[in-house]
DNA sequence: GCTTTGACTCTCG
DNA sequence: TCGAGAGCCAAAG
């Protein structure tokens, strides 16, 4: 299993109307490659099933898109999460740590 | 096998 | 509160 299939695996785990960062997804791979998490969603090969766009910055932003960044916020609005200057809100809340 | 790059994160001013 | 700089790790060339 490669590193990158670990992420898509915890990506899969993020339940609807939750989100998380890449910080936690490598501490929970027992790494510190927070950017090559990054890396692995830009290459995520099943884009519906691992939820790559529920993934964030570890201070609320959005961070990046493939897509296109205002698509992201979309999906996650459709989600039940309330984006703000691109930024979440309550983000504590929503936050998914494993 | 060394260098570059990236959807990151932390620290400091 | 915000922006710049430095550090980190894996993958691709």
């Amino acid at each position: 299993m490669k590193f990158q299939e670990k992420v898509w695996e915890l990506l899969k785990e993020i339940p609807k109307g939750r989100v998380t960062t890449y910080g936690i997804i490598a501490r929970k791979l027992g790494t510190k490659a927070y950017r090559s998490v990054g890396n692995a969603c830009h290459n995520n090969p099943y884009f519906p099933i691992a939820a790559c766009y529920r993934v964030v910055y570890n201070n609320g932003s959005i961070g990046g898109f493939a897509s296109g960044v205002k698509n992201k916020i979309n999906l996650l609005k459709k989600e039940g999460i309330k984006l703000k200057n691109n930024k979440i809100e309550n983000f504590e809340k929503v936050l998914f740590k494993f």
